[in-house]
DNA sequence: TTGTAAGCGTTATCAT
DNA sequence: ATGATAACGCTTACAA
């Protein structure tokens, strides 16, 4: 492959010229610029980025880690981190950190040896790296959807307690009075915004939402089931779930199918996220949407405004959910 | 950060020994080893991969090519590259083509300036790039899941023939004879070759698999939709229908439940993929299993053998595909 | 505006 | 077994 060494010599000048020709930085003569570019063309030369990472100590990516590919909402985050990321002329090393904090720990270190210009963490380990990457290696961060309550580093996070405010104004709306949660554990401070975004407000329309109809689980499928075995087994009258993840609502509607009971039309369902699924499902879900376009597109513009060494206008920022009805959620059997 | 020179310094050896030592590639004296492994742990010296893949010319990643991210089999795709790269001790640089073949062009010209260890293909566009990369940078390359019929480049796919095949086995021993087919476009190999093995098998059992009774799209939910309505438009009588994807499958079933069919009591409905919701989805679908996990550790294999210049026992490495038996399906109204 | 030359942090070659 | 030293291909002072 063609080097700069290589154009100069074509174009008889010296390879700081090219350089400048190619990152525009400095102004170069109208014609030294055209030989120049001819030259570029004639090589096909194509700058090495190796090269001049090592040298600007920039590696002209940014890094990605993510807790677990095959879920449907690290898809979504996935994909927008990529757009956000390409736009910005970089590319994307994606990580699965698979909840391992050593493995975030190894990922991490590649990046940073790696000299990447930034690195998101989506939904970190509790025994994350992330403190050590900021202090030690002055690599810009940002934490995406999963906020840590005690940290001092740039976030983008879901507005979880508005989620919950949504999610129980839906169902009051409609009628319902006897009403769960399926949330997700309560040492996540996500989960626990969600719920108590939901129980305050069931409390304002004088609903309480007692114990016996909180299911604690995970995000997954798996939980949705459970928590529905739980709440029958515990004879829990309920009219409406609200699940704080879409694949929690997928997971308890099965469950539901399963026992015979039938969606919306004995129970009604409601989700997070609006992952496409929520769309395609049959019946679709009524969900609160999680605006991981908007996210992801905040996430890449802090790690940018970091790299110029910019002010930051806020280290924490807040996205507004919004409530998508479909067709898993209708008034009670009896109501109105 | 501290750079090898602090710890040939602090170690009171030269450079060189401490690159050997790092890279354990030549003998070092027991005893000076020792003295630099201290410095090292002493200074946390962590090799800058951007200086040693100048000098070595090579990145230490690979590129990951998908013409779409939010797409269940390319999440597929996407997590298991991801495993078996980090397996091999490289990371993954994932870029979303939009099936735009200039979008692609450009990823790979930079992952080709990043001198990648290797790039895989999954999917091309049809005007793809593969080509010039292969001949002009001698970077290894592998096309996944969707083969080439013209090109000689490595290439690990599907026996989409034989998956033909399993799906009609299926259908035929349950008793169906009014079989459809929801294909992709018969441009691309693979959807000829689904049908080929499908309606050979078929014939094989006095079945004609008639033109009416194959609906070409792409393979996406949408034809899923537009199939059953156009089966239904055109009159066609139908007790089976085979999606040659799993998104195809959901989409025909949303369509049949729009329509007050019932699946599987009316209609039988199998897929192609084994996606994740394949088997979350209410009734859980059949389908014929991609073997996701097993293509994509053969491919990062093919990369690495390639690095290492061995020749490669052959060119196609075609991996059987499994039927899944789940709730979409079950013997027609009357038979049996 | 352009050229010279000194790095960036490794690895590879050649001595010793 | 170890050390000097020259690359790798680029950016960036500093000079001219």
């Amino acid at each position: 492959m063609a080097s700069m060494k290589d154009v100069a010599r074509l174009a008889k000048v010296s390879v700081s010229t090219v350089s400048r020709v190619i990152s525009r930085s400095v102004p170069v003569d109208e014609k030294t610029r055209l030989q120049v570019e001819k030259a570029i063309r004639k090589l096909q030369f194509k700058p090495n980025l190796l090269a001049s990472g090592l040298r600007s100590k920039s590696g002209q990516v940014i890094g990605l880690a993510v807790p677990e590919i095959l879920h449907p909402s690290f898809n979504a985050i996935i994909k927008y981190v990529e757009e956000s990321v390409r736009s910005e002329g970089l590319q994307l090393i994606l990580g699965n950190t698979h909840n391992d904090f050593e493995i975030e720990a190894q990922f991490i270190e590649s990046l940073v040896r790696r000299h990447v210009d930034g690195i998101i963490f989506s939904r970190v380990s509790d025994q994350s790296s992330i403190l050590h990457v900021v202090n030690k290696s002055h690599v810009p961060v940002v934490v995406l959807d999963r906020a840590l309550d005690t940290e001092d580093i740039p976030t983008v996070v879901l507005d979880n307690y508005k989620a919950g405010v949504l999610a129980a104004e839906h169902l009051v709306m409609l009628g319902h009075r006897k009403i769960a949660c399926v949330a997700g554990h309560s040492n996540i401070l996500l989960s626990r915004e969600r719920l108590s975004g939901f129980s305050d407000t069931l409390r304002q329309h004088g609903i309480q939402l007692g114990h016996d109809r909180v299911y604690e689980g995970n995000f997954r499928y798996e939980t949705g089931k459970e928590a529905v075995q739980k709440f029958f087994t515990d004879g829990v009258e309920i009219t409406a779930i609200w699940a704080q993840s879409d694949l929690i609502a997928f997971g308890a509607m099965a469950e539901l199918e399963r026992m015979g009971i039938a969606v919306p039309e004995s129970i009604s369902v409601m989700g997070l996220d609006d992952i496409e699924f929520a769309r395609i499902a049959v019946p679709a879900l009524t969900t609160v949407k999680q605006p991981f376009e908007d996210m992801c597109r905040k996430a890449v513009e802090l790690i940018m405004l970091q790299t110029r060494k910019e002010k930051l206008p806020s280290k924490r920022f807040v996205l507004a959910p919004e409530l998508i009805v479909r067709n898993t959620t209708r008034s009670p059997r009896g109501s109105l």
